[in-house]
DNA sequence: TTTTAAATAATAGCAATACTATCATATAAG
DNA sequence: CTTATATGATAGTATTGCTATTATTTAAAA
């Protein structure tokens, strides 16, 4: 048995929704592959469709460009990671406890079981570590987000927002907080593997139990507990 | 009577130093505006040398594309605020104060005097702000950091790095917190501007004393000192 | 001053990228 | 069975990211 998730994403982001269709998800899952491997200033619509054994004028039936593709991953990975949290969290009553699954999740979002089957989930956290931030950092960013291509981005950090205010009230910065554990979580991943002169942090074999102790500790110490 | 500052950055990074000519000195000069205006998806080079009056051909011959010449833009940027903070810091013994100061640089950097009559340090600084990640995420980061070409950020964060064991000589994250610092700085000026829902800050008229006073207290909170 | 070297400008051209358009064919729905 | 819809196949165009060639200006050396 298998629990499909329902993944809503702003109708905006694409031309026709990919989950619809083989093709689609066909897409969604090579570009995943494709940026992985190549990154994503390299990767364009030809080489995917060729990697897919289908055409360029068929991706460009799903999405106007690659930035609006990559908007649409990104946005897939921060709905998923909402996702996650909300059901690793259901039981529990502790904010602390909560904030530290939070945690668990943004370092090494996976998880078994369920998950959606054209999408690899580990291959699509390297592609956010390595390339998600472009897909804001960009000079159509204001009217995109007018568009509500960051809704999902900013639904998971209102959501962690409410839980940092649940363990300290009076915090003057929880939205910063929790942005800023997400972004510092993707960086020194990153540094880590590439430059590791600007972190503390080792990474062995995509284990990120480092990166992890480090979260949990400046967000007690930030927030004033004890872990 | 004005000092000049010799910034010295890797010899990879360029074909043939931009510094020693008009025309090289006009190619940093109008980049950066010509980024900040454009954004760095939308420069190039053909733009760039219409704008100076100039041809792509020559630009051509002091940098091998753009992607080299943001690495240039943030290299000099990184070595600019490291010269701040040490000019700064100078006569000052107090590592809490120091880290005040290094702080204050990242958010506002910015010097009346000296500086280099070719580059707007504001404009940079924006322009760091908004595509300067993009310098080191790439598939060639590895190569590239094996050149050396991010040796400035390097020795920006070992110094910050250096003077935060000053406050806490047994605090484990040192050059983390240093990267987090200067990544948090621009992440938060940016959001404020873009995404404000991703930050509890408030960005008025390009000062950012809340940044400032938010990176004061993570800093104080997370190496255990009163502000 | 003359000559020679170096830097820049002017122009052309080429392969790849980022699309758009057209038409044929397959598939699915009415 | 007919018609709408999705995809494939192919072509074409404007822009980008360069490289090459030659001419012209400027600076350095003789």
């Amino acid at each position: 048995m298998s629990v499909e998730i329902k993944i809503s994403l702003n109708e905006g982001i694409y031309l026709k929704d990919p989950q619809d269709s083989p093709l689609g998800r066909n897409i969604i899952k090579y570009s995943i592959l494709l940026i992985d491997e190549v990154g994503f200033e390299a990767f364009n619509f030809k080489k995917l469709a060729q990697e897919m054994g289908s055409t360029e004028a068929s991706v460009y039936r799903y999405f106007e460009n690659k930035h609006s593709l990559l908007i649409y991953l990104v946005s897939w990975y921060w709905e998923w990671v909402a996702y996650l949290i909300k059901i690793n969290t259901v039981n529990i009553d502790d904010p602390k406890k909560k904030l530290k699954i939070i945690i668990n999740s943004f370092v090494s979002a996976s998880v078994d079981n369920p998950t959606t089957e054209y999408i690899d989930e580990n291959k699509l956290h390297s592609v956010v570590i390595a390339e998600g931030t472009k897909a804001y950092r960009t000079k159509e960013v204001d009217e995109e987000n007018g568009k509500g291509f960051f809704k999902n981005y900013k639904k998971l950090i209102t959501m962690v927002a409410g839980i940092i205010l649940e363990i300290n009230p009076t915090f003057e910065y929880p939205y910063s907080l929790a942005s800023n554990l997400f972004e510092m979580s993707n960086d020194h991943i990153y540094f880590a593997k590439h430059l590791p002169k600007l972190t503390d942090i080792k990474v062995e074999e995509n284990k990120y139990a480092e990166v992890e102790k480090m979260l949990n500790y400046f967000s007690a110490k930030i927030l004033g507990y004890e872990i």
